[in-house]
DNA sequence: CCAGCCATGTAAATCGTTACATGATTGC
DNA sequence: GCAATCATGTAACGATTTACATGGCTGG
């Protein structure tokens, strides 16, 4: 369901075929909630199917056609009812953790080279995410106004990554 | 594959049947990857054909025969082996952020009463696992060191829920 | 007497990942 | 020439969720 809510709040805050929902996708929502091309294009063909969404065929020089999906009254509507739904509680999902929850076995050495290379990631994504919350306040009034829900979830991404950091040292003292 | 090396992890620890492994699960490692007993009783029996777990039938009197599962020496192979295997990077998918990106179509109100809920939730988790914490310092120390690892991954959890009481509260001044 | 715990399972439906597939254009 | 970008899809498989199913015992 939560996938449905992702493509129809994209598609409300600009129109765009699913090549460019994927981009988008990837540098906002997909922070957390995934998908993969596959998963988009279907799910942009049953919304179609239902009349959620609008679809007009672009054709382009030099470049694939594409078809560029908007927003319809009816996809307001339901973007509206899956709004007015509570969201289910968030449920953590983390190999890494499962990992180590089970690593007695496993040479210390082993798990902090896992927690270290971890802690990479971790770093570069923080990095990314402030860059991202950077150029969000450089942005004309109007949209940033547009811009300020998903903000707030950059906001909650940036303290993530931080609690992340934090909590990978902290192991890394205790292997 | 994180289920299965979940299983194997938790039989690890110590021995038990499918419902007794469940409640394990929901006290510990449940917190950062869930299960239902209907893949957990699938993944037993699914390790137990393979012969990665021994099975023994209980008797009780006045309650259900249970089977007690319990880790076969390939199953501790198994367990080394999964562990040797990188564990893949985290992902987030949390239905809240998910509609707080889309919620700009939201009136306030409905999203801070959204937001507090969840942050009643995270209120009460956080309280939970510091129970949790405390109940594992109280171990005798042989005990305690087997459950070193889970205790690390307790604290994320801790640091984790704190983290997002902070950004509860801050979003809350912001919508 | 009813709810909840103990204890195990099957089946269907949905969701998500991975592999396979195409084909032109642009930049190095 | 080779890799990456643009642009879209099908198919198979695996994972996860939800519904259905049973039945005795214990505590209030």
């Amino acid at each position: 369901m939560s996938l449905k809510l992702a493509v129809l709040g994209l598609l409300d805050l600009e129109p765009g075929s699913g090549y460019a929902l994927l981009q988008r996708f990837r540098s906002s929502l997909g922070f957390f909630w995934q998908t993969t091309h596959q998963q988009l294009y279907k799910e942009l063909h049953g919304l179609h199917e239902q009349g959620l969404v609008d679809c007009e065929t672009v054709s382009q020089e030099s470049r694939p056609d594409k078809k560029v999906y908007s927003l319809s009254a009816r996809g307001a509507d339901e973007l509206d009812a899956l709004l007015a739904k509570a969201a289910s509680p968030t449920k953590i999902r983390d190999p890494l953790l499962v990992k180590i929850f089970c690593g007695r076995r496993l040479q210390p050495e082993a798990l902090r080279a896992e927690v270290e290379s971890h802690r990479l990631e971790h770093e570069k994504t923080l990095q990314l995410y402030r860059v991202l919350y950077e150029q969000m306040g450089k942005l004309p009034a109007a949209v940033r106004q547009r811009y300020h829900h998903p903000l707030l979830t950059l906001k909650l991404g940036i303290r993530f990554e931080e609690t992340w950091l934090a909590w990978c040292d902290e192991v890394m003292g205790e292997l």
